[in-house]
DNA sequence: GATGAATGAGATTTCATTCAT
DNA sequence: TATGAATGAAATCTCATTCAT
């Protein structure tokens, strides 16, 4: 792929995803997209073979964006601290990128059959089970079943971004406190 | 309203339900709706003046039934107790009524602007934060923001559901019975 | 035709009458009227054959009020005196039944094949062109061509509808009057 | 706008000029004007983002056309020179673009909230007003309301264009004659 | 006589996609 | 590589008309 056609799908990928932030999924239409990119609808579909591609585009592109954030800063480290840190830095992430992320879930909930979003929760999901279960290998986590353990981890994630959806004020960082907070308690061994 | 109309709108409404449950809300066309019915498209816009008018029947059939299912099983009680069995209320309502619920949030998620619906969850989350207030003012529940509380308890429902929808044979009280310590941990005064 | 079945009609004659006269032609669905009516759809396929039926009857209505309110008031007469009356009447005829001459004048000009309508004006200008034609052979009116003339005259009752239907305030007098001096300087014979 | 685009446009508002006309408005469906244009529906919704759109780019299209040719031929005169001319030149256009003046008309009897239309009338009225207005000052008009006398000529020439719908062979130079003489005697000052 | 219910044709509109240039 | 143009399918909605009760 050259360079200028990387460039170009790069600004399609961008454009669509304001317009999704903005107008919503079902809204989203290649013309609107091709508006705000002031290129023609025909530039679309000559870089992307269908929708679907250009929207499987869009969740490649701010899923790998959104996981090189969180992994540069997540070390390696205890469990609690590390999932801690992952918890503080996705929401560093949605202060810093909340557009994306909104557009990550409203293409989410509304195109079912899109191949790798259900994967790219369940990448999380998998990353959260496995120092769910080194915790509890540790001794430093009671015990509980970690796959439903970490889905919830991940709805409590998702639910803050969504909170910040529907009011772009949100205190994204007291949120995130408490959410921490919450799960801290309820994962950590009573003493 | 004569009995032979509410029987006909119930009709639509249930295959609507159906439809939507398993087409996703994008492709739920009242033609589909209609066929699944096995009426022409004309009938579904003679009961209902629009199809939003349809979608909000659809949403407030559902909740109803699903708030009458839980206030019949949640007596007045303390704090601890009735959130539990709000919890497990809701699990058993999405036992016996996958289809509806699966619907029910179908629609939310797609239809940004349908009146009834950010209602509906509002409702959940006020109602929780007044148990969740009055557990801290008896000093049973530890010291936490109750407005995050509360939206993250309904989030866990909320992905309890989700996960069915991922998984028809998921074992939904045995999650709903970790989700149950989960938030049992995460609230309760510290020993 | 029974008397019911005649009272029923002309009750929905007139609420034909209010509906076009509101709404305007396009707007006026059998339903609608209906509405106004407080009946169902049904009761007016019931009676007329066909909406156009029901159409021509609403035609036939308004015009045969409107014929006898002004034969009523145009005496045989010397010819200017006939004509003079006749336009006045038509004026007066406005000024009590607005609605029902709006009403006339919007199917006519959105109903092209009813069968009467172009009959009506007909009828008036066959009746002006022998008002002419009579003060012509009397020497009291010049020379000119008697159908274009009776059309021109009918052409500036209408435009006094027509005006009055843009502007529900219109001096109808005022307006007749200067219509009426209007043609008497036209037709009359120079001095 | 490229060349193509308008020579598109040009055509389907010739097609749609030419469906109007031989239907009617109401019968002028996007389906009917395509089929005359020999092209699909949807290349008109390309073109014009709805039929109101298109519906006012006829209205302009003839409209011009019409001032434009009006104009060309009254050039400026004594008052009741440029009103014979201004007549004249009416019925000359009638002459050579007859369906396009009942298109027009059929438009704006039909379409009763299209902006320009009204407005376009009124432009006659207006400069009628004035030339009126002007004779009175000069002397050679008689005294009389001016914008009920130039609302009645403009109704003359409306005739005019509406018994030429009504018979295709009428004699327009004579009627126009008939009502250039009738307009004379109707406001000169009586010597 | 009356009516609610149903129907199906047809209208406008949106939109992803194809194609010629 | 880019794009304007065209297409046709499908969506919602309106409405005159038919029909069973």
């Amino acid at each position: 792929m050259s360079f200028i056609e990387q460039a170009r799908r790069n600004q399609i990928v961008a454009c669509a995803i304001e317009t999704i932030a903005e107008l919503g999924y079902a809204q989203a239409s290649l013309a609107q997209i091709g508006q705000r990119a002031n290129i023609s609808k025909g530039v679309i579909t000559y870089h992307f073979a269908s929708k679907e591609e250009l929207m499987q585009a869009v969740v490649d592109d701010v899923f790998s964006r959104f996981a090189t954030f969180v992994a540069a800063r997540v070390m390696d480290d205890k469990p609690w601290e590390m999932l801690q840190t992952l918890l503080q830095a996705n929401a560093d992430f949605l202060k810093a990128h909340r557009t994306q992320l909104l557009t990550l879930f409203e293409i989410a909930h509304n195109a079912h059959d899109l191949a790798l979003h259900g994967h790219n929760r369940e990448l999380d999901v998998e990353r959260i089970t496995k120092l769910l279960t080194d915790g509890q290998q540790q001794g430093v986590f009671r015990n509980f079943d970690v796959q439903v353990m970490a889905s919830s981890i991940v709805a409590l994630r998702d639910n803050l971004i969504a909170q910040s959806a529907k009011n772009a004020n949100l205190d994204v960082d007291h949120y995130c406190q408490e959410i921490i907070t919450l799960v801290n308690q309820a994962i950590r061994r009573s003493s």
